[in-house]
DNA sequence: GATTCGATCGGAGGGATAGTTA
DNA sequence: TCTAACTATCCCTCCGATCGAA
C-alpha cells in the first residue's frame, strides 16, 4: 500500500466513480484505467468458426453434357435470393458496393459453375477472372476487385448500365429464368 | 489536496507513466484518465462528490417532477453497446461511417438526454445541433451530416483525431465512466 | 449510320495537416 | 513571443457519366 496526493478535483472524479459502497480507491483506478481484471480477450476468436466456405472452382469440363447442366446446381435449393440482405444492399454507398454484393450472393449460391461467369466479357476488357493481375492486363484503370469471400475478381470501371448488363449475363449464365434475371438486376 | 491510500501495483504503474523529472500524481493521473490538463472537460458540470449516474437534465419538460433525477436515464438499462453492430461498423468505408452509427447508437441509448451535446463546440464552430443550417452557418465547410434516425446533426469535417474527441466528450455527457468511454471511442 | 465498348475525367467524400487564432 | 487548440484547405481515393473510339 502507498499513500499519494492528488488534487481535489481528481478526487472527485474518482470518488464519482464508485461502483459499489465501500469501494477502495484501488479497485476503482483500475476500473478507470482498464487494468486488473485478466486481460480482455481481445477479439474473440468465434470469426475462425465460420469462415473458410474457400471454394477452390475445380476445373471440370462443364461443356461436356446436359447431366452437368443440372448438376451444376450443386446448392440447387440455393438461390441467390437467400443470400441477399436487403438491410446491407440498402447500406452501400454506391452501385458498387450493391454490385459486390450480389456477385458475391450470387458466388455462395453457385460456388461450382460460378466460374462460367469467366467468359463474360467485353469487346477487349476481361469482365471477370480469378486474379486482379487478369483484369489489369486486358485494359486500362479497370479498377478491378475482389468479389467478397470468393476467388473472382470483377472489373468495375464501367457505368452502371454496364453493371447491370453484367449482373444480367452472370445470372443468365447461371441459369436464373428471365424474371429472376430482372429481379437480380433490379437490386444494383 | 486528498491523499489516498492505493495498492502497490497501481502506485508502480503511476510512476511508470512519469514524462517529467518531478512530474506529481495528479498530473500524471490526468494524462492517464484522459482528464484535462486543468479544470474540467467543457461541458461536463463538474458534480460534487455525489456518486452514481451524476448527469444533469437542462431544460427538459418532463411533467412528474420526481422522474426527474432518474428518468434521465429513461432508457436506464440500455446502454450504448446493446445498439452497436459491430459488423456494422466494420462494413464501413471511412471514419466518418462509424463516427455516424457510434452516435446513432448513443442516441438510441439516450433520446431524452442526448441533447446535452449540443454543448459540445470548438473555439467558433458547433460540433452539434438539430440542424444542418445551424452548423453550416458555424464555419465553412463543416460537412454537417444527419446522425441516422435522430434529429441532431454532426460536424463532419474534422480529422479522426477530434472525432474520437467528440465521440469522447458525447459519452462523457451522457454519463459513461471512463473505462466505458475509451470503448466506445476506440469503436471509431 | 448505328451501336457497343472503353477509359478519361469531373465530382464527391474523407480526413491529414498546414495554417490561423487565442 | 511561444504554444496549444482549432479550423478549413487541399490532396487523395473512389465513383461512374460521358463522350470518343471501334
Amino acid at each position: 500500500m502507498k499513500n499519494i496526493e492528488i488534487d481535489d478535483d481528481l478526487y472527485h472524479h474518482i470518488v464519482s466513480n464508485t461502483q459499489s459502497i465501500g469501494e477502495n480507491a484501488s479497485s476503482i483506478l483500475r476500473r478507470l484505467l482498464n487494468l486488473d481484471e485478466k486481460a480482455h480477450q481481445t477479439i474473440s476468436l468465434s470469426e475462425s468458426a465460420d469462415k473458410e466456405p474457400k471454394e477452390e472452382p475445380l476445373d471440370d469440363e462443364i461443356t461436356t453434357s446436359e447431366a452437368n447442366a443440372i448438376e451444376e446446381f450443386d446448392n440447387s435449393s440455393e438461390s441467390v435470393f437467400n443470400f441477399i440482405n436487403k438491410e446491407e444492399l440498402a447500406m452501400q454507398r454506391g452501385a458498387v458496393g450493391r454490385f459486390l454484393l450480389i456477385l458475391a450472393a450470387l458466388y455462395r449460391a453457385h460456388p461450382r459453375q460460378f466460374k462460367v461467369v469467366t467468359e463474360i466479357c467485353g469487346r477487349d476488357r476481361l469482365y471477370f477472372a480469378n486474379s486482379e493481375a487478369e483484369l489489369a492486363a486486358s485494359g486500362s484503370s479497370t479498377k478491378p476487385k475482389q468479389i467478397p469471400e470468393s476467388p473472382f475478381w470483377v472489373l468495375t470501371n464501367s457505368n452502371t448500365t454496364r453493371k447491370k448488363m453484367m449482373l444480367t449475363k452472370a445470372a443468365t449464365s447461371l441459369g436464373y429464368n428471365h424474371s429472376d434475371v430482372e429481379k437480380i438486376r433490379e437490386l444494383l
